[in-house]
DNA sequence: TATGAATGAGCATTCATTCAT
DNA sequence: CATGAATGAATGCTCATTCAT
């Protein structure tokens, strides 16, 4: 019975997105546990119910940007793009778009919904299931394709990346926490954290 | 009057830290918004009222819990020892040093306070101007030290040393999620990062 | 205007049925207050607002449904027949009667029936004026006409009557409650209770 | 902890019957599910959360109630009696004793109890297990007795047992519904239903 | 008439905080 | 200071009912 008519199935999802966009919104301004179902439904125009119309419960809403987040597309493409330059390119480029998808809102966003990654169990099974480790899987395979080519040095493939993207989550949460620095010269950090990962901090200090 | 009996100021103390202890291993068990006042009186063998005795409300328990953590003694120390044996050595020691004040419920714990740091502005504020402000003023000095003496090569000391200190954050909480790789390689990280950072990912790119 | 039309009449009561039907089969199943006007719709294959066009509202379902019992046809037959035939025989052809209309989902509906009875106030005197008093009215009649007959002794016939219709009552309600035993035993109640109510349990002690 | 002190006990038990008694007068003016905890809480003056410190939710009150009528002392020493006079002074005494519990918002308040406890599984099951089948197992004993001294005729102990006690239940539920006529005679009821029991409608109406 | 999305009043329940003892 | 019963504001969620299509 469901999506029978295309047309529904689409306003569905139109008003999902309303909701979401309004959910977004509002936890962003109040953070999520002092936000009330009243107000994102009065920042999204509709009453109370409708939102349960379209999201089983108040954690849905959470769920749902996180799904968002999620569909961010084409993360893959960077890697593959990768293959044909030269890893310092792809460094900075990679760490462009990441921070890129976050958007407008994109800090606070994600402030949010990390703090109830944080707090919420279920939800963090789900982020961790659902968007951290298949990105470990997906680039555990091009960091070995690299260090077969002597693009990259031996190194402990799964480890050094869960270092990487660390180095990327931690600045995000730096940043999110308020570091003036950061804030500051965020524009630098792609080259910055660029050249740190590929050199160290020692380089060719015996050059 | 009694304010200033000192043996009075020792038992509210020993009050404070008893409850404190009740707080931190609740909190670790139901995280902070499941625990009520109740749970905790429990655990700290006291009646409800008497918590606020000694503390305001009950984020001024988090507050608590945070000051504790920012008073493991003797951050410095790891740097001025530094000074006098190879950089390589003093990352691993800092490292390890790092993770091991979290202790038992160790993680757990930092994950309840870093859920509640983000999702609340002014523990963050206090957070951030208590806690890692200060750490970067003292590494930044040690940073730039270290480059005067041709121990690490010209870089922005302080980017780099954030992008460092994200990398620890990052993978603190990439652990703290769940991720398997980490929860059973984590005692190799020191060595792990220590050489990332060291001689980045090329390392001997040149030879 | 096309409300006259004899056809336009059918399918109207037909829908009514339906709806009937499916709310009797929902509510025996889940109980009045548990269930939702949308399980009635989805049990009888019809959209949520299509039952307001057929019923005022959701407690005019249980008043359909009270109808429905009371409709159970020649419950005067049974009178007229015991004229002709002895007491005794038309008790026990009375009970099984009684507890045949009731059907296979019988004491669950029932059940609900009665407690949302109870429960509402406009209902139960809906159930006693349409009911429960014609049948007194029409039972007294043929009681009476038995004691002029010299059938059976002279009592009060209203109260008598009512304390034979209440042992009817308060022998479904405790089966409906569960009892154990009348569930084993519910065949044997026609010739158990019509010779009780005949010979009493003194009975003839004195033969 | 609970119960040590003695005068503690006394004023929760004092609590749990001032909620108790405010909640039967408002189920019994409202109904049920008409009733909400504030209007309890307001009957009883005491704070809405304060029930929750008494009980664990608003079926509980249902339960405290049940358990209020249950507790209905000595009922077994009607049966005693009845060892010592003749069996048709106990019935009329037993009808009387019966009935004269319910007190004054009894039939009221009855009518809410049986209203939920067939409306509640739950409720159910307890009641029958807690009241119902007590006093079948009790009863019994006392009807077998007689039996064999011969005071009563041969019968089927279990089912008759529940024809006469069913005959109580409906005869409460006919009166609970509105039914004019045992409104206005309810006070021969004792004599009615006795004689009837005793001697059944045909009685020695051929002597 | 049929639909089913939108509505929003209504309510049980929780729990941080207070304060009389 | 310690207690813990009392408080009552605050809120997620349900669902009967409406009405535009």
């Amino acid at each position: 019975m469901p999506d029978r008519d295309p047309i529904q199935a689409q306003l569905t999802e139109l008003r999902r997105s309303q909701i979401l966009d309004a959910a977004a919104t509002v936890f962003a301004d109040k953070g999520f546990h002092n936000a009330t179902i009243k107000d994102v439904a009065k920042a999204a125009g509709v009453a109370d119910g409708t939102i349960y119309n379209y999201f089983d419960n108040k954690d849905a809403l959470i769920l749902g940007i996180l799904d968002r987040i999620n569909q961010t597309p084409e993360r893959e493409s960077h890697f593959e793009a990768a293959s044909h330059t030269d890893v310092a390119a792809w460094g900075r480029a990679y760490f462009k778009q990441r921070y890129e998808t976050l958007g407008k809102d994109g800090f606070k966003l994600f402030q949010v919904v990390l703090a109830e990654v944080l707090a919420n169990t279920e939800l963090r099974k789900l982020y961790v299931d659902q968007v951290i480790e298949p990105t470990y899987v997906m680039a555990e395979k091009y960091f070995e394709e690299w260090m077969r080519d002597g693009k990259i040095r031996r190194l402990d493939p799964a480890l050094t990346l869960r270092a990487i993207s660390g180095m990327f989550l931690g600045l995000l949460m730096l940043r999110i926490m308020g570091d003036p620095v950061l804030q500051e010269h965020w524009d630098e950090l792609p080259d910055v954290t660029a050249d740190l990962i590929l050199k160290g901090i020692e380089g060719n200090h015996n050059e």
